[in-house]
DNA sequence: GTGCTTATTTATCAATCGATAAATGATGCG
DNA sequence: CGCATCATTTATCGATTGATAAATAAGCAC
């Protein structure tokens, strides 16, 4: 009570304007316990939400007004803010991502077109949120390992199951390893579809075309040209270009 | 480092401690006077860099440090920091801007893949930096309205111009209105190219493709799946559809 | 009820932030 | 040279940040 420190001191030592009039009602706290895994993931929720308005900047205070919480019981669950910002990572891009995905396309019981249409569907239903696309935004412009990460993961698991597909579908050998290029040539769809989420989610940016039929359109699309590209890929494979140095033909043989 | 004016003032104030031991030299400023629109320049450029690196949320102290300058400097130049932030906008986003880039797009004295991987060739060339990649996502996390703006140039004088060209190469009507499915369909290939430099530049992902095969083959594969998907859309636009509510069909006839 | 555990709050620190006022000195003009 | 202008620095404020220590009280066991 008495180690009035910093600021009694400046205050005492700038002037006197009283310090202790117009005093707001000390309003007592209504203390409510809860058993701390509950808590725990109430503040990992809740902090995903914040998180993803305000950035990784958003301030404990905040976080812990919005859980009706004094701040430093946060410190009770997470040694620091570091680690709280783990904790929402890991429920994003790790708590998030279905693992049937890759099944979904690969499966064969139906035509390859209908089941890149609802993997995509399917996947835009989870990443198109505020809560997914943000974090994972900011996540990428802080630097830290994640996202590269989830990069890898999209290859692995999305990528390379849709160009085997497409070579089933285009009669080329499936089970020959899958090159860069065609990786990439994926990364233009994947990379097309989820800007869509970006510019209707993030910027607000009115889209007229709904999410379903912009699917349907850049799969159409993508798998018809796709199969003439990849086709060049494999005649490219088959033989060897003459010139290796001149690697930077267009590809593929027009229709 | 300049802190420790405060430090020493609480340290004379609260005890003895002798504070004026181990007290480092002064260290008078070089006082150099620069005009003031080269100062302005210097600012913005050098604000440029250090968002792109930190964010918005970057100290003007450590501006005015990497400037060699004190940090009150910059309230002469900008009134408040939003000011600063606003003339990093600018730089960025209108200054370099090309207004070229849609006549290079329609420009018919050449074939129209070759139109537009020069013209993503040099799109890319402007915008795949840290400094663009990484300010255009800090600004469109923070909700200014830049990026809205930025993206209907984008429709406009980009997106736009391609469907006409494509119509043109088509053999359709390259004056009727654009149809805002169309649009979305070049935004899909406009974000695929785009996600490919965030991949690299922001994600630091090693991308194997360079970016010209990248340019070409997304533009390859672009151009043959989107002819059909447009054949569909003017088809579909010559002869209405028998039952307008059933608007979920997919595009396009295969091949 | 009594008492113990521990979830929660109160009080506070040191650092950093954007911003302002006043002192200083470099530069060009006479 | 002397002098005035104004670009630049010094000093400092008040607010806010992440984090810690100590006091408090909710709820369970008995």
């Amino acid at each position: 009570m008495e180690r009035l420190t910093t600021m009694a001191r400046r205050q005492a030592a700038s002037a006197e304007t009283s310090a202790d009039e117009a005093a707001p009602p000390p309003e007592k706290r209504r203390r409510v316990r809860i058993k701390p895994e509950e808590r725990y993931r109430e503040f990992v929720s809740k902090a995903v939400e914040l998180f993803a308005e305000v950035g990784f900047d958003a301030g404990t205070r905040e976080l812990a007004q919005r859980l009706d919480v004094t701040q430093p019981l946060l410190y009770r669950y997470f040694p620091s803010k570091s680690d709280l910002i783990s904790a929402v990572y890991k429920e994003i891009y790790l708590d998030r991502w279905k693992p049937g995905w890759s099944g979904m396309i690969e499966d064969e019981s139906e035509p390859l077109r209908a089941r890149l249409q609802h993997f995509y569907e399917d996947y835009t239903e989870t990443i198109f949120t505020p809560e997914w696309l943000r974090i994972y935004m900011f996540a990428g412009l802080r630097g830290v390992d994640i996202n590269a990460r989830y990069v890898v993961n999209v290859e692995t698991d999305l990528l390379m199951p849709m160009a085997r597909a497409v070579r089933r579908e285009l009669g080329l050998d499936p089970d020959a390893p899958v090159r860069p290029e065609e990786v990439e040539l994926f990364w233009t769809l994947h990379g097309g579809i989820f800007y869509y989420g970006v510019r209707k989610v993030v910027y607000g940016f009115d889209c007229p075309i709904g999410k379903e039929q912009m699917i349907a359109n850049a799969v159409a699309a993508f798998l018809d040209g796709a199969a003439s590209v990849m086709r060049g890929f494999a005649a490219e494979e088959a033989a060897p270009p003459i010139a290796p140095s001149s690697r930077r033909r267009s590809p593929g043989s027009r229709r």
